[in-house]
DNA sequence: TGATTATGTAAGCAGGCGCTTACAATCGCT
DNA sequence: AGCGATTGTAAGCGCCTGCTTACATAATCA
């Protein structure tokens, strides 16, 4: 038969593999979720043999764990606290005109049955979420208020980049946001203050 | 469910083999989801063989739209426009629905990662419930809006249901529903006062 | 009645899945 | 160099899936 070309990536590289298949893994969970993603597509995907995959990671769902745990990481350490719902809800209301990388976000919301997925979503997404929406209210029930946006804008990414249904998911994000923050101002609304708070 | 042979379902009934598979159907989609209900479940859920399932719907997906179609109808049927935001809460929001009808957006929140099953929901959510939520708001973009409160009972119903996120998860229905009908309306306003403005 | 049709049943097919195995190639080390 | 350990590969196993087929039974009606 013929002769390949030389390979870029070095043939006997635990860790180069191991990186690939976890890149190639984020990708895919976010892109079609943890049912829809074959560990033959990651290893394809990264360019790897797949039985790597059962080698370094044992099985599909620690890898998508695994994988669960970085990007979380990431999206945790990447700012400081106050950033992440901004940072959050950008990705979720992004306009979709970047076909190559899907927000790993959207990964944890099309899996969000699987438990792990469920606590990143309720614990450390969700709380650094809700505490800073939370001081926006000062109601006793702000939290709930608080849950209530938080779960809207789940709602929303997953109806827009999961569903994709029309015309949510091509409506501009300019258009939802000023739409939702008008309701959101109803909902969490200070009974010390008539006027609320324009932020950024 | 078979007890004693006290009146067994005629042999030859194709009418109530059919009624039994869809309200089987109705049952395992709303608790598991569209991928994760096979056709042997729903068969063996309604005691019935499986090679009916698909003499009398098809297939897997056709008897999925079957369903949603039943019990949205049952759900929204001599409904006024206004009241189906509470009707459609009422029934998300109760621990435990009516008996002998699931609320069909529990079947659809789980089944929003499989594309098969997606195709059937943008189309029932589209025919079913935008067109009839649109009727309560007058502006050039009533469907978006509808789009965003559709999304926000599915957030919510995900948040609560199988996220299981505090406070949200414990809190009274009719308090999340004073909360969620007031900024639906605001949403949802008619005569819009604002300035209608278009954007290009 | 007996033929025709409607309904129910058992078995299995083709394909995809996660995962394993047996083995070859390459590296690290003395 | 020699040799054990690490890394890569091809093949396939067993199971489950949606769906189909060949056939048995019961209802219908001339």
């Amino acid at each position: 038969m013929g002769e390949e070309p030389e390979v870029p990536r070095r043939r006997h590289d635990s860790a180069a593999t191991r990186a690939a298949l976890l890149q190639a893994a984020s990708e895919l969970f976010a892109e079609r979720g943890f049912d829809q993603t074959t560990v033959r597509d990651v290893a394809a995907h990264a360019e790897v043999n797949q039985a790597l995959l059962f080698r370094y990671f044992g099985s599909k769902q620690e890898l998508f764990a695994e994988v669960l745990n970085r990007d979380s990481r990431q999206l945790l350490e990447g700012a400081p606290a106050e950033e992440l719902p901004g940072r959050i809800l950008k990705g979720l209301l992004s306009d979709r005109g970047d076909p190559g990388g899907e927000h790993p976000f959207t990964a944890m919301l099309r899996s969000f049955s699987d438990e792990r997925a469920a606590r990143v979503l309720r614990e450390e997404l969700g709380g650094s979420y809700v505490e800073r929406l939370a001081e926006l209210s000062d109601s006793d029930d702000a939290m709930l208020r608080a849950d209530l946006v938080l779960a809207w804008f789940f709602g929303v990414g997953m109806v827009r980049s999961v569903l994709r249904k029309q015309p949510l998911a091509d409506a501009p994000a300019d258009a939802l946001s000023e739409h939702m923050m008008r309701a959101i101002s109803v909902l969490l609304e200070r009974s010390d203050s008539s006027t609320p708070e324009e932020d950024s």
